[in-house]
DNA sequence: TTCAAATACCGGATTTTTCCGGTGTTTATT
DNA sequence: AATAAACACCGGAAAAATCCGGTATTTGAA
């Protein structure tokens, strides 16, 4: 009997080239195919055999990688969910192991390692390619393991601030004294751990708080 | 006989499926695959007969989409090149298409539109997808048509501005007077457009002139 | 050889940002 | 009823960034 593939990629032609590809490979068929997220999990909903695995981009619109596996580890347990990105910096692979993920694969890694990937994710329940392995540790030591938790109003500051805007202004958009953005933005710099106003907005960026 | 495919792409697993899949186009051989532009050149010297079509990623390592592209346009004026891209800002789609690309396609293309796409740039020469016809007129009325030409020192000085260093502690890492560093700073500021070095860091992110 | 562009630098003023240590209200939770 | 967290705000100072108008050398192209 095959093994079961999921795949959910909002890059079309990725998605059905990859799906070609793993029909193509003996021992795998793929069961279903999703542009996000929610479509994922509307289409997982429909099936009466599950995949036995899927591959998750970490960026889809609609509904992003890490809520998706989220969902997955929530509602089918018993599915073995896999990070597929071309990101290969901390916050995307940490927010994707986080969520749950078994493994982080590259786009960039051959098809035959990607073959074998899939072969010992099924088999052993997990596969440590160069980057999960080697970085997980790593990143577990560091300190960012912790989500940064933003309230409302600095979020609307922080969208703000990245922008060539002076505080003055941002005030006055947000209708506040510049006293209480100064206030938000010490709580920014403290949360993002920086000490400028352009690392804050270039740290904002890196973990995907503000999309440019 | 059959249309002549190329392709250059860094993401291998995305290289390898997409071969597979134009592969399987009735009309269509892929006779030169390459991860980066560098590599998709030496292979062309090797070859007897070129590809009709060659498909150039934006981003690649080694030499990337524009430069390649300028390179083909040069040394095999006969080869027609296409942008294939997830990226649909502005400054990415313009290299591409300034460089002399003949069609600019989004990965997120559905297959049996590539297709038709490829065979429409095989026939007429160029392909009018949503995304090139629609915002190549806008983007032709908009000033930012000039390129942005950075010299070195100034390239050097942007990299180490997009980050939290104060500026002193620039000026110190490139061995330079504070005050020449607020030269550089002074020329990027009317270049890019900006008032601030927040506007600034923001802008070369978003104009590809540094990467995060 | 002359001209433009790139490089490197300075004084001095102004504005913005950053930092410090505070106050007080509202709102949800225990 | 007590506590915590989010929200909104202030004075004052120090540091950093911004702006202005300069000079001088080198280097390659016209």
């Amino acid at each position: 009997m095959k093994i079961r593939i999921g795949i959910a990629d909002d890059q079309q032609l990725f998605l059905r080239s990859l799906s070609n590809l793993i029909t193509s490979f003996k021992d795998f068929e793929v069961v279903v195919e999703a542009l996000n997220g929610l479509e994922l999990l509307k289409k997982l909903a429909a099936l009466n055999v599950y995949p036995d695995i899927i591959l998750i981009d970490v960026q889809m619109p609609v509904m992003d990688g890490p809520a998706t596996v989220k969902e997955i580890a929530l509602n089918y347990p018993a599915v073995t969910t896999v990070a597929l990105s071309m990101k290969e910096d901390d916050y995307s692979i940490l927010s994707m192991l986080r969520a749950g993920c078994s493994a982080y694969l590259l786009k960039d890694i051959h098809p035959q390692e990607f073959e074998r990937a899939l072969t010992e994710v099924k088999n052993t329940g997990y596969y440590n390619g160069d980057v999960s392995s080697v970085n997980y540790r790593r990143l577990l030591r560091r300190q960012d393991i912790e989500e940064i938790k933003l309230t409302e109003r600095e979020k609307t500051f922080l969208k703000l601030a990245c922008s060539d805007f002076t505080y003055k202004e941002i005030a006055s958009k947000m209708f506040l004294s510049e006293k209480t953005i100064d206030g938000y933005r010490e709580s920014l710099f403290q949360k993002l751990n920086v000490k400028s106003r352009t690392g804050m907005a270039l740290e904002a960026i890196k973990k995907n708080l503000v999309t440019l």
